[in-house]
Parts: structure tokens; C-alpha cells; sequence
DNA sequence: CGTCAGTTTGAAGCGAATCAAGAACAGTGG
DNA sequence: CCACTGTTCTTGATTCGCTTCAAACTGACG
């Protein structure tokens, strides 16, 4: 229990990161965020969160864990569209009565917040919670914008473009979430996940990240990659946008 | 002059067949679309409709053209992330202050009208325009519904699957907009930008056009593909989603 | 210690890119 | 009306990136 105690007071941190990251908060957003009611959802790895289809009205931020947004195709073909990691937020749309239109699926034991009250209070409100009111805003504009992304990785890259271009947004994202290490972070991704998002196939990606592992831009071990070298992961991206 | 008063009157049949496939039109919703003032933009093939990164705040209905939202990377490449056709309602997001994540380009010569009054006129108005009020919702789910069904095809589905799914899509857009002939529509898409918007070269595309038009499902001739049998190209994709 | 998920390796093959050149066609100006 | 131009389509040959298959290896775990 001190270890799930740890991973709430973590995860609240990398809330309050990820949200600084994308709109001042003041202090009436600050209080908002801290009388968030303890309404905790755990999954085990493997679990789904929320099924296709069904209203999109629960929005949660993750505490701790990996999840994803994903489609399946009849023969099994699976595509993930989106990561989420701590601190984000899962599920959310500010269209109301909209359905989920993917899959979404805990990569990893994880362990979320339910956010629908704070949204329900704070959203359309920027004079009372000019911080927050901004965040959900903004927080649905990179959804889009990382869908885009991927829409020019699978379509537009070869293998190590795309592992790298994933890898660079994903560092991004903890470092401002305040999440990782200071050269880098951890994937607790298996290659065959990496290869359903980037439109690889295992084999490949393995063969692409001992590439990487000879540049010594990452690390990896069972059923992790660590990037252990922001600024070569950079260079070697020179080329794309 | 009469063709393009004829491009209007055909571009506001669109408009009207396009919302009532997402939403049932009452009076006072037809009232508003009519009393549009008649602010039109047009623009040559070719031409730029709006740069990246440029205030969201001109949302218009394409009256007649094709016109797409594409990002270009530093060495040239493209990729096209979708594709507006008459009726369509483009440059459009809810969220205020928003900017465009991507250039919005005429594929051909196109003629658009101002939409920015009318969605401010009604939107958040359920009570008094029931009918548009849930349109602008619906048309923003379905482009984000449009980019997930991108970020699939590139990832997940071989040359020839790509370019049949992507047509029925854009089949089942002209039909419910009323566009079209009975058994199926005209792409006025070189195979250049459908290879941009697949992820595949041209000359691929070339390849897989011959084999759809063996299939008796296409035709082609310079600069256009028009699809002639629906029921062909559907049961051409029985295994894909 | 055996099991199982995940990783690694090699060989073979396929799908798609690339390169290069030619053909078909629309538009242009003489 | 025709030669000229530029764009788009088409074709063949070749190369390359990636997938597939199959088997072995590694490490965590009960």
C-alpha cells in the first residue's frame, strides 16, 4: 500500500506538470485540482478501460502506467493510435454525447483519477479557473496533433524515422510532465506494442532498436527501452520535420 | 457566370444533403443556412486555403472543388491527411483560439462560402437550432473519426486495400451528400496526390489503379479516377474492416 | 526446474520504391 | 491547324525495406 500511495503522489505530480506545461495555473485552479475527489480506477495490464462505442464521459488522468488508444481490425491487424502516460489525460472529449471511437487499453498495470467533475466545474469557466479552463482546451488540441503525427509516421517514414520521431514526442512528454530521468526515460513497451503503433512488424522493430543501441541513443531490456541520450536521439533526427 | 451560379445552387444541395446525414434539419435551422450572405472564396487548383499555424476562424463550406489538409517535411515529402469535397465544412474546430495544424490546399479549382457567422449563430443553440447545433458536433467527431481511419490504412493495410478503403469512404461522403452518379463518383485526383495520401508512390499507384480497373471497379482517364461499381468495390473489401 | 513471454537470429520472399524512358494527352502560341 | 510544352500516365528493370517463417535464446516467475 505505500507503494500505491507512492504511485497517487507521483502521479499527482506529473498531473500538475503535464498541466503546467500547457497553461499557468493560478491558484483557484491549483485548489480545484487538490480537492479532486480520490474516485481511483486500477487496471491490470492487459485490461480495457473503455470500449469502443461506449459514451465518452469519463474522463480520467493516469496516475501511473501506460495506456493506449487502439483499433482491430477483423483479422486481427491491430493499430495503436495514441500513448497515454502519467499525467495525462484519457478519454476525454468536450463534445458532449460523443462515443469513444477506439479502444482504449492499459499497456501496463495502471492506476487513473476520475476527472469528470473537475472538467464538468472548471471547463467554459476562464474567468474563475483561467488555468484549467485553458488546459482542456489545449489538451485536445495535441490529441489531434499527435493523431496527425502518426498519420505521417506510418505514412511518410521508414523504421528508424518512425521509431525515433515516436521516442522524441514521448521524451517530450515526460520531460515537461517532469516524468523520466535526466537524459532520457523508460518504455515499458514490448516491441511487438511499438511495431502495432508504428506499423512494424517485430522483427523489424527489434532489428531497428539494436540499430539504436549501437548509435547508443537507448538501452533496452526485457520488455523496456530506455533512452539514455536525448541529445543523440535529436541529432539523429536532423533530417525530419 | 451560369456555370458558376450553377456551382453554387449545386454546392448548396450539398450542403443541405450533407447535414442531413448527420442531423435532422428543422425549420428554423433550414431559415439560418438560407439566409447565408452570400460571402464567397475561390480559389485556383494549386492555390493555399489556409497556412499552418493561422487562427481557425474562418470555417466555410466547400460549394464545389476538392480541397485538402496536407504537412509537408523538410526534404519534400508530403502527406495529405484528408480530404473536403462539396458540402463539406472545412477549417472548422470548436475549440476557440485554435490554429491550423496543417495547410489547407485546392487539389483543383474550388469555391467556398463563409461559414463563420452561421456557426456562431447557432452552435451551443440545441434549443433554437436543434438541427445544426448537433451537426457541427457530428462533422468535428467524423474528421477525427477520418484521421484514425488514415492512421490505420498507412499503418496497418497493403497498397491495394488502402486505395479501396479509401474510396469507399469517400464513395459513401458523395452519396449521403447526394453527389455522384448512381454507382459511384469522380475523383479528379492525380495518382501523385493519391500517393500522398496513402503513403504510396506514385508509380505503385499506378499499378494498383490498373488492377481495380481490370476488376471493372474503376476508370481512369488524365487527372481523374471515377469509381463505377459500388457493389464491386464493396465486396472488393470483404476482409478489411 | 519447467514454463512462458519476450527477444534475437537467419533465410527466403514479397511488396513497394526507385530509376529511367516513353506514350498519351491538354493547353499554348505561332 | 500544327508543332511545342508540360503534366500525367504507363512500362520495365532493378533495388531495397520490410515481412514472414521458423527456430533458438534469454530472463522472470511460480
Amino acid at each position: 500500500m505505500t507503494d500505491k500511495s507512492k504511485r497517487i503522489a507521483d502521479g499527482k505530480a506529473a498531473i500538475f506538470g503535464r498541466l503546467e506545461s500547457v497553461a499557468r495555473l493560478f491558484d483557484t485552479d491549483r485548489e480545484a485540482i487538490t480537492s479532486l475527489p480520490l474516485s481511483l480506477v486500477e487496471r491490470a495490464a492487459g485490461q480495457e478501460l473503455q470500449a469502443v462505442d461506449t459514451p465518452l464521459n469519463e474522463p480520467r488522468f493516469v496516475l501511473s502506467g501506460w495506456i493506449c488508444r487502439c483499433v482491430t481490425l477483423q483479422d486481427g491487424r491491430r493499430q495503436i493510435l495514441d500513448f497515454y502516460i502519467a499525467g495525462d489525460l484519457v478519454g476525454y472529449s468536450s463534445r458532449p454525447g460523443t462515443r469513444a471511437k477506439a479502444s482504449y487499453q492499459c499497456l501496463t498495470d495502471a492506476l487513473c483519477i476520475d476527472a469528470a467533475d473537475l472538467i464538468a466545474r472548471t471547463q467554459g469557466q476562464p474567468l474563475r479557473y483561467p488555468g484549467l479552463a485553458a488546459a482542456w482546451l489545449t489538451i485536445e488540441d495535441e490529441i489531434e496533433q499527435r493523431l496527425m503525427d502518426q498519420v505521417v509516421r506510418n505514412g511518410r517514414m521508414l523504421a528508424h524515422e518512425r521509431v525515433l520521431h515516436l521516442m522524441r514526442e514521448l521524451d517530450r512528454r515526460h520531460h515537461r510532465a517532469g516524468l523520466g530521468n535526466g537524459d532520457g526515460f523508460v518504455m515499458p513497451l514490448t516491441q511487438e506494442i511499438l511495431g502495432e503503433a508504428l506499423g512494424l512488424s517485430t522483427v523489424h522493430v527489434n532489428r531497428t532498436l539494436q540499430q539504436l543501441r549501437r548509435e547508443q541513443i537507448i538501452r533496452t531490456a526485457l520488455g523496456k527501452i530506455e533512452i539514455v541520450n536525448r541529445r543523440l536521439l535529436e541529432a539523429a533526427m536532423q533530417t525530419e520535420d
